[in-house]
Order: C-alpha cells, then structure tokens, then sequence
DNA sequence: CTAGCAAATTCCGAATAATGGAATGCTTGA
DNA sequence: TCAAGCATTCCATTATTCGGAATTTGCTAG
C-alpha cells in the first residue's frame, strides 16, 4: 500500500524536524539538518524559526545549534502526568489482539508485582489469573521479566531487587525462584528483546511480552500475548515475539 | 511592541493545538478545541490529520477525544533523557542576571544538599560559596528550600526529608534548623512562589529562589538571585522575587 | 424504532501562504 | 587579511492551505 501524505505538508515538516532535533540531545545544526531530512536550508530555516517562536525548537547561541525548546518538553511532561496511559496503548493491545487472536495484557512494575492494567480477550479466551486492577508475581509473567529486565539492567540490579523482594516464590515446577538464574535469564531477555514465561506462572500457560518505552530507558509499561501451550508452540513463540517487538516499536 | 508573527502560520496554528491538547489529559473534541481556539472546524481537523500522521496526536477512537500522541511523548523524553538541562535554563539565567544586575544560578537537589550547575555572576560580583559543580545544604539555602517546598510538598514529607537527611546544621544565627518550624516556613514559600534566603546560609548574603518545573510537578532545577543585604531591602525582595516568578514562568 | 440534532468529516473553489534559489551576512581559521 | 563555509535574508513564483457549505455519523429522546 503507498504511503499516505499527510494533509498539511509544511504541518509535517515541522514535525518531522522535532523528531531530528530529538535524536539529538547535544544540539544540532542548521546544516546537519538540512542534510539529514533533505529539506533546502532556506525552507529548513523559515520552519525553524516557527518552532523556536512557540518555544518548541531553541536556539541558544545565535547561529549555534538547535535544541527541543522547553515549551516541547513542558507540554510533554504536563500532559503525561496526568494522563491514563491506557489510552495511548489500548490501541496497541487491540492491534495485538487482531494479528495474533490471542488474550492480550497490559501491565506496569510495582515493586515486587506486576499491575495489570488493561487487557483485550480474545474470542477463544481462557481462563486466566489475570484481572485487570490486579497482581501477579513480577518474576514468574512475561510482563514482569519483561519489566525487570530493563528497569533493572544489570545482574546485580536484580540482585538487589531480588534480595529487597524476595524470597521468590515458586508457582510452577518451571518457576525461576534462584536469583543469580533470574539475572542470567535476564540477561537472554535483553538479548532477544522479549520475555517468555514458559509455564512459570501458571501451568499450561505460555506468554510473550515485550517493554514499552515511550522513549525513556526504562520502560512504562509491558504488554503481552497469552494462550495455552498447545497453540504456542517455539516456532509460534518466536514468530509471536518478533511481530510483538515489530508492533510495539511501530506503535509506541 | 507589536507582538511578532510566526513566519509559518499553518505551523504556528499546529503547534497551538498540540499546546492546547496538553493542557487536556482526559482528552479533548474537536468541537471544544475549535472554540478554544478560534479555528474554523474544518481548517482544525485537517491540522489535527497532519499531527496523527506523525504520532504527535491521537484519537484513540474514531470521531473521539484527541490526546497527545506517543511520538510527542517520546521524542519530549529521549531527548530529556540525554539533553544537559542547563542548555535550555542558560538563556534564562542570561535574562535575569541582565535585568537584576546580580550574581544567579541554577541548582538541583541532591538528597540533603542542592548542587549548583551554572552560574552567571554579575559585574559587581561578591565572592560567595557557590561554585560550579559545588554542593551547599538544602535547607538554608534560596534554591534549597525552593526545590524542598515543592518536592515534599506537606509537611509530612518535609518532616521525613529531614528525619533522612538530618540534623540540620546551623550555619548563621538565621538558619532554621528545626524540622517543624522548617516545615512552617516552606508553607509560606508555598504560599509566596519564591523562596528567601535571609542570611541564613552565610552572613551578610541574601537570595531570592524560584523552582523549575518544565511541566512536572515535582521541580527540575530551581533559579536564585543573591546578593549583598545592602542591595537586598525588604521591598526590593518583594520585587526581585515577584520578577523572578513571572520570568520562570514566561521562558520555562 | 425513528427522527432530529449536534458533532465530526469531507469537498472544492478561491486566495493566501509557503517555497527555495540566489544573494547577503557573519564567523572562524589559515 | 582573506577565503571558506555556515547561517540568514530576500522576493518572485508556485502550490498549498483555507474555510464555508454540504454531507455523514452517531446518539438520544420521544
């Protein structure tokens, strides 16, 4: 399908120019820009001074580089902290739950926990322990390892988180209940950029969850893809998680 | 002085719009944007396309609210993630110490103590125990107590913050060292929008503190204005701080 | 169940805004 | 001091954006 156009093109310049500016956090200059988005420095510059007049774009030093300007991250940051963050991702979950035909959570890390937050059912649901508003174990879901691999990315962050929450709790003859096994599973997390929870919550339950960012280095929330074992087999479980990682970097 | 134009006005009229959205984080219809903002409905909806095509709106159902969307989320919070804040508060340093015509700076708090990160000192300088990358006690301090009243914002917090970090060392005969009365005391800069330093941090200095909030509710720097308590009388205070909040509030 | 109402969306002729190449200005380094 | 390169300004030209009117959609009340 070709790629739509936006219906304001100069609208999308300037959008477009945020999100450069926003690669660069030490500041970038009217001619990288320009070479970076192609776009003639006469355009670029009539563009710039629009976002700079609304405090989007600053210049700090005259004919120096450009910065996100205070108004960008203020407006940004009021906004979220009073958002439900639901919103942004509800449509990811239905998404998720369209391609994969599958139960699909939402949850964020509290501590020790995972806070199920939202959650699509599929046609063919299962029953589950999930309930949205409640909780679950953070070491043995998909969304919690998903979670705590990348809030706490180091062996010894886990550790310590290990040690402040612990003991773990065995759910499943699968449940990793070992700290330093946690950590180095975690480690295979990262690496592969998605969690698995093999029958470690619940038996005969499998799952694959994935962080969401929102462009922070720790994540915001996780969401996840849920059946039973008989249709997650490890070629499924694979192809599920790279689609998953796909959506979500797509989406959010 | 006539209010400059932008040199973009389908920008301009864009990025009102993702102003105005911030301020609804419950989401909001096209109808009430477009009264408040005086737009022809049509000309809005079209605006608001181009700023879904990219991620910076959206409208999780159709013909329902609008809310900022996660692309503007993101690229606000990777780029904060890295920026070095004092990029963006240096111009507003540059203002004050122009228009006070007296030594600012620029802090953050540490735990107990507040760091200073920049510096614009006056021509007619005084040497004071700031520098650089220097530490100073939160609690007698201008932008210590800026940044405290607003970060622990009841008294129980302040009470807390200096159960953890106290005792709260004297340093001038001013210096409030008792938690309850310290928590008395930021009420009122509560209260005020600016934090005093009456000498209570060095003898013979007196500051004026205001708290940066880049949208947040929780502070992200604090700015101050010292001076010698010859050039610091009761009424001149009352200005400087009065000031000092408008142009916080104007350029962060 | 249907009609009316209000909000959202689409359409399209008109006109205004945006464009970008060329020229100019400024700063830095040799 | 001069040249080079980046930033900024100018203005004739282009085409994008505009907004009123019409249409569509969804919800509510009778």
């Amino acid at each position: 399908m070709a790629e739509t156009q936006s219906p304001v093109g100069s609208v999308d310049r300037a959008l477009l120019i945020l999100q450069e500016i926003g690669k660069h956090s030490r500041g970038v200059t009217l001619d990288e820009l320009a070479t970076r988005l192609g776009l003639p420095k006469s355009s670029l510059h009539r563009l710039l001074g629009a976002l700079k007049h609304r405090g989007f774009a600053a210049q700090p030093e005259p004919s120096g580089p450009y910065f996100l300007g205070t108004e960008m991250l203020a407006t940004a940051f009021r906004f979220y902290e009073t958002m439900d963050l639901r919103t942004l991702v509800r449509p990811l979950l239905l998404r998720l739950s369209d391609e994969f035909a599958e139960t699909v959570h939402m949850a964020m890390l509290d501590g020790g926990e995972v806070v199920y937050l939202d959650k699509v059912e599929a046609v063919r649901s299962i029953t589950m322990t999930s309930v949205v508003g409640g909780r679950n174990a953070a070491h043995c879901t998909g969304v919690g390892k998903a979670l705590l691999a990348w809030t706490y990315p180091t062996d010894e962050a886990i550790k310590a988180w290990a040690e402040r929450y612990g003991p773990l709790a065995t759910r499943t003859r699968n449940t990793i209940t070992n700290p330093a096994k946690l950590a180095t599973h975690l480690d295979q997390v990262r690496q592969r950029g998605y969690a698995l929870d093999l029958e470690e919550n619940e038996p005969g339950v499998r799952c694959v969850a994935a962080p969401v960012f929102l462009g922070r280095t720790a994540p915001v929330a996780a969401v996840s893809v849920t059946a039973i074992k008989d249709r997650m087999s490890p070629a499924r479980l694979e192809e599920v998680g790279h689609n998953l990682r796909r959506a979500v970097a797509e989406q959010v």
